[in-house]
Parts: structure tokens; C-alpha cells; sequence
DNA sequence: CATTTATGTTGTCACTAACAACTATTGCTA
DNA sequence: TAGCAATAGTTGTTAGTGACAACATAAATG
């Protein structure tokens, strides 16, 4: 097991307090690697990081711009951005909203809908090689706590809009 | 209990690749969402996420720039423009190294050190806002998972420099 | 109907990060 | 020990990301 994350002994104060430096510490390690490796991977198969996360929220259902800005937690004219770019390469389209003039229906083409499916199965065999070294019940535990944190995360990031007082 | 991430029940395979799936799905919103979060809060601080990952690495020890390269999985031309930065603003000087004179030793100055402690303390207050939901015990062990994923991954980074085969 | 509000797009800017080319040391080896 | 390969950092250049502001268009509200 290599470099294994520095933990905070006895800082000051509680558990809670000590349990919080000590997440921070490693989730930075975390998102460091993390992030040179999906862009790594990704970035094979033609498209950027941000814009896979975009085609992957356009899998589940055609979304309007401002739904998709608000789920991938981007500005409005960025989030547009990345549909262009992602619709010049043929994998989404903007087609008209049924009952709004102003607003668009965002969708994967079949195309992107196959690239995203090859892209997911890359990552998918990464986070395998991650994953063997654990035991299943470890595994389960895993997903259910990233998951929890991203989920109350995610809601700090819409509340907060700007943490820092 | 917000938005919570859409986790696979029955993918074609074994546990271990739909685990591999919902883990992806779990780490991809933490990303975006700790990201951000970062960001809005690191930014109040006059440096940026990057450079604060520098400054976290030069409180434990200086560093050579080949050093820090490594530790951020940065290209060095990259790190070196970060640390000129951080040089800039005071928060860290390059001295002689002693044995080679190539190379740099980087450390954290005064000012760096006092910096970097502000703001892990409200990154702190951000993460016992998360922490707080979860009783101790499993807060001890989401940290152990978090530092043991954050560890494999970097070594994968490390060893595969570019998945894609 | 007029004003306000909401949806997207475009212009501009700052920052991030990579690759390549370069300088200055060091270390190996013939 | 002279010469050459390898190593440490820096600088030039480029592509991409993402925010903010200003704008056009359509909907909603008074």
C-alpha cells in the first residue's frame, strides 16, 4: 500500500474536528488523482472531462440548458459552451422545447449515447483495479459514503453560493 | 437527504463491476461538487485551489520543484509557474538547495504557513458540516476508505501515465 | 399592454495546464 | 579528466476552462 495519506493525530478539539481534517486531507489526495485520471482516460475518446460529465446527465433524459447548468454546477454561458462543443462533434442536439419558445431540449444522439457507454466502461475497469483490493461488504460501504457525502455536498454547494463569510 | 446519486441495481456482471459503476457515479458528483466547493472557498483567500494544494504540501516539509511535481501530478513547467505565484504573493520562497545546485529547496514562509492554516480551518468548518450527519464510527471509517481509495488511485496515476490503450 | 422575469448566446477576461525548447548542473564512462 | 548523457528548472506557446457582463428573445405578471 503505497504513500498512504498523512492522518492527523491529536489536533485540538473533538472527534468531529479531528475527523474533519482528517477528510480533508484525504479527499484532497483523492480529487487530485482522481481528476488526472479521468482526464486521462477520458480524454481518448475526443471529448473534455466537463463535457463527459454532460453527456452522461443527458443519458438519464433530454434536459434544457438551465437544468444542465444547474446539475453540473456550471455558469449558464460555460454550460453552453460545452454543448456546442459537444454538439459539433455529433454527440447531443438542441432541439426546440414543446411548450417553451425560449427555452431548448438538450439530447444524446445515438452516437453520443455510444460514446458515453465506451467511455463508462473504461472508467468502470479503472475503478475496478481500485475496487479488487477491498471485500465486498468494504466495497458497499464505500459507494454508500461518497455517495452520501457528494449528495450533502453538492446541497452545501447550492445553499452556500460563496462559503466564505 | 437531497438529490441523492441514481445508483445501478442490476448491470449485467458480478458485484465488483456494479460496484466499479456506482462508485464511478458516486466520485464523478463528489468531484464536481467538492470542486466548487473548494474553489468558492479557497478564492476568498487570494490563491487558488492549485496553489493551495502547493502550499499544503510545502507545511510538512520543503521541497525540491521535482518533488512537488511529483506530489501534484502536475507538469513541472506547471508547478513552477505555481510556485512563482506563491512566490509573488509572499507565501513561499525558493532557496539553494544544499547538495545540488540545480535544484531548489521550496518552502512555506511565515506568512504561507499562517495562510495555509486559515484555510484548512474553514475548509475544516465545511467538512464538520458534512461530517455532522454521520455518527463517529462511521465517520472514522469513511475517512479510512476516502485516504485508502485516495492512495490506490494515486498509484495508478503514477504507474499508468495514460490509460487508454 | 407594459414591465418584469426567465432562457440562452456572445464578448471578454483570467487562470490552468500541457508540450517543447532551452540553460545550467551533475554524474558517468572511456 | 574530458566529453556526453541525464537531471533540475525556466520560458515560450498553445488549448481549454469557466466566470462575469451585456445582450436578444420569449413568457409571465401587474
Amino acid at each position: 500500500m503505497p504513500d498512504s495519506i498523512q492522518l492527523a493525530r491529536h489536533p485540538r478539539g473533538g472527534a468531529l474536528e479531528r475527523h474533519a481534517v482528517n477528510l480533508n486531507a484525504a479527499m484532497s489526495g483523492l480529487m487530485r488523482a482522481a481528476q488526472v485520471r479521468d482526464r486521462d482516460c477520458i480524454c481518448c475518446h475526443d471529448i473534455s472531462v466537463t463535457q463527459c460529465n454532460a453527456l452522461e446527465a443527458l443519458q438519464r433524459a433530454p434536459l434544457t440548458l438551465g437544468q444542465l447548468t444547474d446539475e453540473l454546477l456550471l455558469d449558464k454561458s460555460t454550460t453552453s459552451r460545452v454543448v456546442d462543443a459537444l454538439v459539433r462533434k455529433g454527440y447531443v442536439e438542441r432541439t426546440a422545447h414543446p411548450s417553451d419558445r425560449r427555452a431548448l431540449q438538450i439530447r444524446s444522439t445515438t452516437k453520443g449515447t455510444k460514446l458515453y457507454q465506451r467511455i463508462e466502461r473504461s472508467l468502470q475497469e479503472q475503478s475496478m483495479l481500485l475496487l479488487a483490493e477491498f471485500p465486498p461488504e468494504v466495497r458497499e460501504a464505500a459507494i454508500k459514503i461518497v455517495s452520501d457525502l457528494a449528495s450533502i455536498a453538492m446541497t452545501q454547494v447550492r445553499e452556500n453560493a460563496g462559503c466564505c463569510v
